[in-house]
DNA sequence: TTTTGACCAAATGTCCAAATTAGTCAGTAA
DNA sequence: TTACTGACTAATTTGGACATTTGGTCAAAA
């Protein structure tokens, strides 16, 4: 195997992907980016979804692993949930693949966008109802639903971030954390 | 004056409306069905949008009669935060024309649409900030930015009935309450 | 056996004429 | 004079014929 065609191919794509979307990528561009006949993808690949989803699939892994490395196992669940969250927050406005996504989805509704922002949204509530499940053993915060406590922090977080600074001054990353705090894990209540 | 054709003219509106949406509703419809010339129309109001201003100031109105009626002062400050919001967001799935005008605020992303939605929304939000400055004079909950704390619990509700309602059973209005207290109003640490 | 690009059907985009619509205003009715 | 009207207009939207592009195939080349 003199060049790695798959790899060609899988990197035409991705470049391709961040910069036009789904919808604007098209098989004989990514085949022409990648230096192969067309024909040659689709014996990688059955279909141009396919295709898609190995890059997707890469880019939700890349992001798993973005969170693990933000946790830190010395610091409490409080602490851990807020770095894992805030790091794949960030990880969504660094990478122009998901910059593209969301973009896409948001205002073109291409199908296949809308399905991976899905993906996403699940991979990143398994990962938090993961990590409750296992504070919860280890006793350090309450008993609760796993589910919907992952729920709410994400709800909570995709609101304090993006849907805040629509009308307001973005929030300090400080700030999240301590409004997290006070809701999440304090309560109002006198 | 015999009859009142504004009104004839603001009923006739509001049921198309309620029926066919912003864009759908043409002021040739109204006018028949409100049994005048189109041109009457305009002596009462100068544009369209104007006319759909009229009734959706209404309806808003109508949500604070609402929410107000919700809230019962010798409950606690909880129990009435939960009771409004509860009530609005069930008026919204009573009301035609909130449904119709969220609807295609959503699907056709209609510029009129989605400013209504966005004046409810700040309508609400006004009105929980209001209710939270009073229970923090009364010392009846923490310190805390009115701002902030309403549009988290603004956020959630929204989360709790509408987007959880995606890929889970509904939750129930008595749950829906606990998940509040327990995050809001108690916290999850130990 | 692996790779290719010309080829195909289907989806998408481009016109443009015809239809629809918000808003006007000269005229009618009261 | 005043209140109301609907035919009219300019601007936008729609529908559909036609052209282009696109995902996917496959016979031939390497």
């Amino acid at each position: 195997m003199v060049v790695d065609r798959r790899k060609m191919i899988v990197d035409a794509a991705t470049n391709s992907f961040s910069q036009f979307g789904f919808k604007a990528t098209t098989m004989d561009q990514v085949a022409k980016i990648a230096n192969v006949g067309k024909g040659t993808i689709y014996t990688f690949f059955s279909t141009k979804e396919e295709l898609f989803d190995e890059i997707t699939n890469s880019l939700i892994k890349e992001m798993k692993i973005a969170a693990e490395e933000a946790i830190d196992e010395t610091l409490t669940f409080q602490e851990n949930v807020h770095r894992a969250l805030y790091r794949i927050l960030e990880f969504r406005l660094e990478h122009q693949l998901t910059i593209k996504l969301f973009q896409e989805g948001r205002e073109m509704r291409t199908p296949a966008a809308m399905e991976v922002i899905e993906r996403i949204e699940k991979a990143i509530l398994n990962f938090i109802k993961d990590k409750i499940v296992k504070a919860i053993n280890k006793g350090e915060i309450q008993r609760c639903d796993p589910e919907l406590t992952s729920f709410v922090m994400l709800k909570l977080y995709v609101a304090l971030i993006f849907d805040w600074e629509k009308n307001h001054e973005p929030l300090s990353k400080e700030k999240i954390a301590k409004v997290l705090e006070q809701y999440i894990f304090e309560g109002l209540s006198k």
